[in-house]
DNA sequence: AGGATTGATGTAAAGGTTTACATTCGGAGT
DNA sequence: ACTCCGAATGTAAACCTTTACATCAATCCT
C-alpha cells in the first residue's frame, strides 16, 4: 500500500482485471471498450490515483504535448497578455504551454533547441524578431513554428501579429489631424522588422498629406525606454525641433516624456507624443499616453491555432497574418503651439 | 541518409563501433571508457549530430531533468529578476526552467499538478503565497518544492524571500526619521503572508517610537495600483489624514501617487509615500518612489540552490531564508507640513 | 446449420535510454 | 605456469506506454 511508487497502467489493469491494453483503449479510444468494462476501469482510476506518464507516453507516441514559447525577455509588457491567448488556444487542443526565457543569450537559445530536438516539445512559438539560435540557426531542424509580435527575420517562418503599418499611419495621421508638420519619427531600426513596418507607415502618412520627410527628425533606437530619452537629447542639440513625436513603442514614447518633462516642458502643450502597443504603463503615465492597441490576446490564440495547422501538416495557406490594430487616444496629443523657444 | 529522424545512441554505436552502453558511459561517466574509445563515440556523436532523447532518458531514470515555476502572473514587474536567479542556478546543475502560469484559475493549477505527476518535472518552485491547486492542496502528493518570493500560506513548504519585516521597519524608520507622526499604512492583508509581515514591521516602528497605532490609518488592500488609489480615496472621506502613506508594495504606492496628484497635492510636499519592492517603475514615477529593493535575484539563486538540496533528500536546516532588503531613498519623502486644509 | 462478420479484449513488440551483471583480456603475484 | 584481479566493453533487462495483430465469442446471413 506504499505510495512512494506512482500507480502505473499495469496496477490499473490489474485492479479492474483487464489487460493493459483495455486500460489504454479506455482512456484514448472509449468507444472502443464495452459500457461496463469502461466503468470498471474508472473507477480503479480513481482509486488508484493514476495518471499516465507522460514521458512513456511522448516516447512511445514520438512527439510530445507540450508548446515552447520561447522569449528573449519576459519581463517584456506585452508578454503576458499574448501568452495568456497562446495558453488558453493550447490548452483548448489539449496541449500545454512551456516558457523558454533566452535572456537574448544565444547559448541560452541553443539549449532550447536541445530541448526542441530531444521531442520535449511538438511545437515552438517564437516571441522574438530574431531565432534565437546564434550561428546554428541556419542548420538548425526546427518543429513547426510560429513567430509572434514581431516577424521573424531569418527563417522564413509564418506569423501572425499586428498591422504595423496600418497602425503607425493610424497614429501619424492623427497628429496630421491635429494640425502638426513637423512631425518626428523615434525609433528607427534595421533588424527589427516590425519597427521598420512602422517608420513605412510612418512615411506614407507623411507622404500622402505632402509634407516633408526631413532625415533630420527621424532617430533610431532600440526601442527602450533609454534609447527614447536619447533621442530627445540629441534632437535638443539641433536648431529645428519637431512639434510631435511618433514613437516606434510605448517604452520609446515613456523615454521620451520623461526626457521632455525634465527638460520642464508640458505635453501635450508644448509637444505632443505617440506610442505604439498600449502597455499597462501607458494608462498611468502623466499624461496619459495616446498609443496604437495590439489586439494581443487575439494575436496569441491565432497563432497558435497557426500552428496547429502546421502541426496536421496541412501547408498554411497564407505566410502572415496581420491583425488590424487600434488607435487609443487619450492625452497626450494636442493641436501645435509655436515652436518653444530653446 | 535522409535526415528526417533524428539519430539515436544505435547509429553512433554503430558509427563508433562500439555497443550503445559504452556510448552511453562515454557521455555520462566517461572516466569508465578509454581515452581512443572515448574519441571514437565523440566523433560519431560529432557526425550524427546526436543528442540524448530526454523523454527516454527521463523514463528511464523516473526524473526529469526540468523544474516548473508556478506563477500566478507572468507580468508580475517583481517576476523576471527572480526568475533569471532561477534559470542561472538551474541551470548551473544542469537543469532547465519551465514556467507555469497559472493566471490565478484553480483549474490552471490543477494541470501543472497533473503535469508533476506525471514526471515531468524533478521539483517545483513556487511564486505565490498560496498552493495553486484548489481543494485538492491538501491530498496531492508534491515533489521536493520551494517557496519563492512570498511564504507559502498552506503546505509548510521551505520558503527564500527577503525579511519583510526588517525592511517595513527600514521604511518606517526613515519617514519617523523625516518627522512624520501620523503615518498611514495601505495595503493591509490577512491572506498574504509577505504583506502581513510587512504590516507587523510598521507597527513595531511605530511602537518603537512611541507613536500612536491609529487603526483608522491602517487601509486594507490587495497589492494593485486600483487598491492604493480606492485607499486614497477612503482616506480622505475622514477628517484625521496622515502626513505620510508607506504602502505595503510598490504597485499599491504608485495607486497612491496617482491618486493623490489627481487631487492636486504635491509629493513630496504635501504628502510623502514609500513602497516596497523597487520595481523598475518606481524609478520613472514623477516623483521617483522612495522604495525598499528587494535583492531578486539572489532570492531565485538561493531558492533553487535550496531545491536542489532537497532534491538530493537533504533536509533543510531551515525552514526559512531571509534576505536582507536594502533602503532605496528616492524622491518622495520629505519632512511633513502643517496638515493641508480639505 | 454453417460460414462470415462484428465487437471486445488480450498479446507482444516497439520506442531510446541507463545500468547491473556477464564477459573478455592482459598483466601481476606467487 | 597458474590463479586472480582490474579495466574495458558487451548483453540484456527495465522504465511505461500505445497499437498492430491475434484471438475469441456472439450475431447475422443465406
Amino acid at each position: 500500500m506504499s505510495k512512494s511508487t506512482p500507480a502505473t497502467i499495469e496496477d490499473v489493469a490489474r485492479l479492474a482485471e483487464v489487460s493493459i491494453a483495455t486500460v489504454s483503449r479506455a482512456i484514448h479510444t472509449p468507444e472502443k471498450v464495452a459500457k461496463e468494462t469502461r466503468l470498471k476501469v474508472t473507477q480503479a482510476i480513481a482509486i488508484t490515483g493514476y495518471t499516465t506518464n507522460a514521458m512513456a507516453r511522448s516516447l512511445r507516441l514520438g512527439r510530445s504535448n507540450m508548446i515552447l514559447v520561447v522569449a528573449p525577455d519576459i519581463g517584456d509588457p506585452n508578454f503576458s497578455n499574448i501568452l495568456i491567448g497562446l495558453e488558453n488556444e493550447a490548452r483548448a487542443h489539449g496541449y500545454g504551454v512551456l516558457i523558454g526565457h533566452t535572456q537574448n543569450d544565444p547559448q541560452r537559445g541553443l539549449e532550447y533547441l536541445k530541448f526542441l530536438n530531444s521531442n520535449q516539445a511538438a511545437g515552438m512559438i517564437l516571441f522574438t524578431g530574431i531565432l534565437p539560435f546564434g550561428h546554428q540557426t541556419m542548420t538548425a531542424r526546427l518543429p513547426p513554428s510560429v513567430g509572434v509580435f514581431e516577424p521573424v527575420y531569418n527563417g522564413g517562418i509564418p506569423y501572425v501579429g499586428v498591422d504595423d503599418a496600418a497602425g503607425a499611419r493610424k497614429a501619424i495621421d492623427l497628429l496630421i489631424t491635429e494640425g502638426h508638420r513637423r512631425i518626428a519619427f523615434i525609433g528607427e531600426s534595421r533588424t527589427r522588422l516590425g519597427h521598420a513596418r512602422r517608420k513605412a507607415g510612418y512615411e506614407d502618412g507623411m507622404r500622402a498629406a505632402r509634407l516633408e520627410l526631413d532625415p533630420g527628425l527621424i532617430m533610431p533606437g532600440d526601442g527602450t525606454i533609454e534609447s527614447g530619452r536619447l533621442a530627445v537629447e540629441q534632437l535638443f542639440m539641433r536648431d529645428t525641433l519637431p512639434t510631435a513625436f511618433m514613437c516606434v513603442n510605448d517604452q520609446t514614447a515613456i523615454g521620451v516624456m520623461l526626457a521632455l518633462t525634465a527638460r520642464g516642458y508640458s505635453i501635450p502643450g508644448d509637444f505632443s507624443v505617440t506610442g505604439f502597443d498600449d502597455v499597462p504603463q501607458a494608462t498611468f503615465m502623466n499624461p496619459t499616453l495616446t498609443t496604437i492597441r495590439q489586439p494581443r490576446t487575439a494575436i496569441g490564440k491565432q497563432a497558435m491555432a497557426l500552428l496547429f495547422k502546421l502541426l496536421q501538416d496541412e501547408k498554411p495557406e497564407e505566410t502572415e497574418i496581420l491583425l488590424a490594430p487600434d488607435l487609443v487616444v487619450r492625452n497626450s496629443v494636442g493641436a501645435p503651439r509655436s515652436l518653444p523657444k530653446r
